[in-house]
DNA sequence: CAGTGAGCGAGCTTCCGCTTGACTT
């Protein structure tokens, strides 16, 4: 019996089966969507993937002929045969082959691949589309183009150089240093900026330095800035180095212990003199909604998590429907989420903590791609932690709501501060003229910090960012003292880099994706050690 | 003559990036 043309499908295949799921329920009736599960070809990575015919061939292991215009060599993914022979079968039935792999160099690849695999007779259709509803997917449809050569050629490039360069270089690391280590274009610079780190702090030499401060019977504490005329040595005064720093060195009194405890002697309970007073606003803007790298260093922080464990938490609230895609480098909201985030901050916090306009971020990434989203809850509205939490483990609910704060609080307004500086004047017993310093600051609106504090960390716990009322005051009024302190401190060489730390670097300087940050880290730590 | 040990040669390791399960540690 000949196939009635009612049995002919379009076939959509996209990267994932969770996508694949989504689009098929908006696309309905004549389409059927798959998943290809990422890459399916790739240059072989062992002897053993190289097919007979080739097996005798000098370049065949590295998978590249450099004397023929650097020609790859693809073979299937071994762990992805099946999945090809099934989206063969589908052909069979297709009258139509729709490539819905992501908008970016990789995903144009993976259209080319499966192009290349399926050899289809039917019409070819590239479909794109970075946002998963059922009016972007619908229009997607209907406006598809042609194949990109020019990303697909570009990430040709990109995959030979990246062999060339590892399979090239790891082998005499083998026979010079030791087996099984390994260099690459992105491990050899990640295990790089650690020893450079762990240089500087070998280079470091800790200087040490002695301050006052004056505990006021007001509440508050005013430090020494000034000593006849001579500003004190505070940690900014001192370089990376550890040392002071070259143009600080002649115009700062650099105080020892003798030093301040002499003066703390000569000050006794001398009070203050208000000298001057000053206030200024301070406004600060919410951050931007969470890409792969910003996620891993959040939940670094604050959860204490390294940059896998962030990333099975997030699969699985990826794949159960929770959150959006995981893996991005795109700080942008679609325009519902965008109302969603708004939404959900006026019924929770008022409608003078949202944003007056709806704010759109600059991604400042290097060699971004876009392709998807910003990490935000799923859906046309967002369900709150709070509703969410009877559904989710302990871990998923703290990522959750890491992720719906970030999200909503990018759509707020504002927060306020007001900053203020009270100078003072204090007269030593030996007629020192000394100058006292206090610090406060207060946050006069919330806005945005009503749903996602500032992080108190340990490196700026120290500075003057609290918020710290000083009382009301008035020029000339004296400020009884109890009592005049001094502490020493030395210089701390700079920090080791933690997992978010480093990934936050390597994306700086364009080294790496968001579906690799994770690996990398366990690359260089997994390569045996001498 | 069977079992043992030294010596030799062959084959393996490895890159980065895109996706999930199916497997063991």
């Amino acid at each position: 019996m000949a196939k009635a043309k009612t049995d002919l499908i379009k076939l959509v295949i996209v990267e994932s089966p969770a996508k694949a799921r989504k689009i098929g329920g908006y696309l309905g009736d004549g389409y059927v969507v798959e998943a290809s599960v990422g890459h399916i070809r790739d240059l072989p990575q062992r002897a053993a993937d190289i097919p007979k015919e080739y097996k005798k061939i000098a370049w065949a292991k590295e998978g590249v002929d450099i004397e023929n215009d650097f020609a790859p060599l693809y073979v299937i993914n071994p762990d992805k045969r099946a999945k090809v022979a099934e989206l063969q079968a589908l052909m069979k039935n297709a009258e139509e082959l729709i490539l819905a792999t992501d908008e970016d160099r990789e995903g144009e690849a993976i259209a080319w691949h499966l192009v290349e695999v399926l050899q289809p007779k039917v019409p070819i259709k590239r479909m794109v589309f970075n946002e998963i509803t059922k009016e972007a997917i619908q229009e997607a449809v209907e406006n598809t183009r042609d194949l990109d050569y020019h990303l697909i050629d570009a990430q040709e490039t990109r995959r030979v150089l990246d062999r060339l360069f590892g399979y090239r270089l790891s082998p005499v690391l083998w026979k010079k240093v030791m087996p099984r280590i390994s260099a690459g274009r992105v491990q050899s610079v990640a295990t790089r900026l650690i020893v450079e780190k762990e240089r500087e702090r070998m280079a470091f030499i800790s200087s040490a330095w002695w301050d006052l401060a004056a505990v006021t019977a007001l509440g508050f504490n005013a430090r020494l800035l000034e000593v006849d005329g001579k500003r004190v040595a505070a940690t900014s005064d001192f370089g990376a180095d550890g040392a002071v720093k070259e143009k600080s060195l002649s115009n700062i009194l650099l105080l020892d212990e003798a030093g301040a405890r002499g003066l703390v002697e000569s000050l006794k309970a001398t009070p203050l003199t208000v000298k001057s007073m000053e206030e200024s606003p301070r406004t600060e803007r919410p951050k931007p909604p969470f890409t792969t790298s910003t996620m891993q260093q959040d939940a670094g922080s604050r959860l204490g998590w390294g940059a896998q464990i962030t990333m099975r938490i997030a699969q699985r609230l990826y794949e159960n429907g929770y959150i959006t895609y995981m893996r991005t480098d795109s700080v942008n909201l679609s325009a519902q989420a965008i109302d969603a985030a708004r939404k959900a901050a006026k019924s929770l916090y008022g409608a003078d903590h949202v944003a007056d306009a709806p704010r759109t971020y600059l991604g400042k990434t290097k060699n971004a791609q876009e392709a998807h989203e910003a990490i935000r809850p799923a859906g046309e509205t967002f369900k709150t932690p709070g509703e969410l939490a009877p559904e989710l483990s302990r871990d998923e609910f703290a990522l959750y709501d890491l992720i719906w704060k970030r999200t909503v609080a990018s759509q707020m307004a504002d927060a306020k501060k007001m900053q203020m500086r009270v100078d003072f004047d204090a007269q030593t017993n030996d007629g020192k003229a000394t100058i006292f310093r206090a610090n406060g600051s207060v946050i006069t609106f919330a806005g945005f910090l009503a749903a996602y504090d500032d992080i108190v960390t340990d490196e700026n716990k120290d500075e003057e960012t609290e918020d710290k009322r000083l009382p009301a005051m008035t020029l000339g009024q004296t400020v009884k003292v109890n009592e005049y302190t001094c502490e020493g401190h030395e210089t701390k060489p700079p920090a080791r880099y933690t997992e978010p730390t480093l990934v936050k670097k390597l994306e700086e300087l364009g080294i790496g994706r968001p579906s690799t940050f994770a690996s990398i880290i366990q690359t260089i730590q997994d390569r045996p050690c001498i």
